[in-house]
DNA sequence: TTATATGCAAACCATTTGCAGATCT
DNA sequence: AGATCTGCAAATGGTTTGCATATAA
C-alpha cells in the first residue's frame, strides 16, 4: 500500500495528541476509509474492512467512526429515500465545505462546492439575525447518465443499486389490503 | 375549533379521492397538525393528540403521517445534533419550497424561502448535467435571541429545550474511562 | 356489508453500551 | 503496570408490521 499514507499518519498524530492509541483495527478502518470513493454506511465500512480482519467487530467500527467524526476527519449525512442510516464521508478533511447531489435512480452521490451559499447565508442573517455555523445542502434528482437513460428508454424502473428492505416504506399498508 | 378548517376539509377530500376514509383519529391528528407552529416528532404529535383521545395509538399516528407525506401535505426532515428521529412539517402544503434554520441552543426552527437556490441548482446542472427534482437546505447556528444571550452572558451552557438521552453521543466512551 | 382503519404487541434495524479480557506504551 | 481498546452480547429507541377487532361508507 502507500495510498494516502500521509492522511493516515496525520490522523494518527492527532489521535495520539488527544491521548488515544493507534491500534490494528483503527489503522485498518482508516485504510478502508482512505480507499473509499463513495459514502459508505457503517455496515459497508465494516464489511470492507472485515475482508482483511474477519474478527473485526461492528461496534469497533462505530466507535472509530464517532471518534473520527469528533476529530473532523469524516462527515456524516443521511439521505432521503433510503433506510435512515448514516453515511460517512471521508472527504470532509480535504474539502471542509462541500455539498451533495444524490441521484434518485443509481444512488450515485456527487460532491460539489457551493461558494454561492455564502450569499444565501448572508441573506438569511440580514432577515433573521443570528449567526450561521454550518450548512447542509443536498440536491436530489437524476444524474446525467440516468437522465440520458430515461430519455432514451423511457421512465421504466431502472435502479441497479437500489437498497431494498424494510424502512423503505413502499406503500405503508394500513391493514388488510385489497 | 374552526382554525384552518379549510385545510382539513381539503385534505379530507384528497383522502376520499384516493379511496381513503376519514376517521376520528385521522381528523384528530389533522387538527393537531393544524395547530402546530413547530416541527414535532411523531411522538410529540402523539402526545398532543392523545390529550383529546387517550386511546389513540402511536402506530396510527405514524400511519397517518406517512399517508400525509405521500399526499404532499406534510414534509419530513432530520436535524443534526439531536436523536435521529424524523420531524414533521405541516407547512409544506402552504409553502412548497422553504428551508430550515435550526438554533443550536434553543432548538428553534426558522423556515425561510431561498429563491437564490435556483441559481445554485442551475450552477450545478451546468457543471454536472442531470436534473434536480428537490433540494434540502438546513442552516445550523445561533438564532438572534440566543446570540444576544451569548454576547451578554458569555457562552455558558444555556439549553432550555435540550433533548437529552441516548443517541446524543456526549462522549462515545470506548471502554473504561479515566 | 365489506373494504379499510385501528389498537396492540411483536418485530426490525441502526446504533449504543456494559463488561471482561486483550493490547498498546 | 496501567490506562486504553476490543469483542461480545444485550439494551435502546425510532419506526414498521401482522393480526384480530372495530368502523366508515
Amino acid at each position: 500500500m502507500g495510498y494516502n499514507m500521509d492522511w493516515i499518519t496525520q490522523v494518527a498524530e492527532r489521535l495520539r495528541a488527544t491521548g488515544g492509541r493507534m491500534t490494528t483495527q483503527r489503522r485498518l478502518i482508516l485504510e478502508t476509509l482512505a480507499q473509499c470513493t463513495d459514502h459508505p454506511t457503517a455496515e459497508e465500512i465494516y464489511q470492507r474492512a472485515r475482508q482483511r480482519a474477519p474478527d473485526l467487530n461492528l461496534s469497533t467500527v462505530y466507535r472509530t467512526l464517532r471518534w473520527l467524526e469528533d476529530l473532523g476527519v469524516v462527515g456524516t449525512q443521511r439521505f432521503e429515500g433510503e433506510r435512515p442510516q448514516e453515511r460517512f464521508d471521508p472527504a470532509v478533511s480535504a474539502q471542509p465545505e462541500h455539498h451533495h447531489f444524490r441521484c434518485r435512480l443509481c444512488n450515485t452521490i456527487i460532491e460539489f462546492p457551493a461558494p454561492l451559499l455564502e450569499v444565501l447565508k448572508q441573506d438569511f442573517i440580514t432577515h433573521y439575525g443570528g449567526t450561521i455555523e454550518s450548512a447542509s445542502l443536498i440536491f436530489y434528482g437524476l444524474c446525467e447518465s440516468c437522465l440520458q437513460k430515461v430519455e432514451t428508454y423511457g421512465p421504466l424502473s431502472f435502479n441497479p443499486n437500489a437498497i431494498t428492505g424494510p424502512h423503505e416504506r413502499p406503500s405503508h399498508s394500513t391493514g388488510r389490503a385489497s
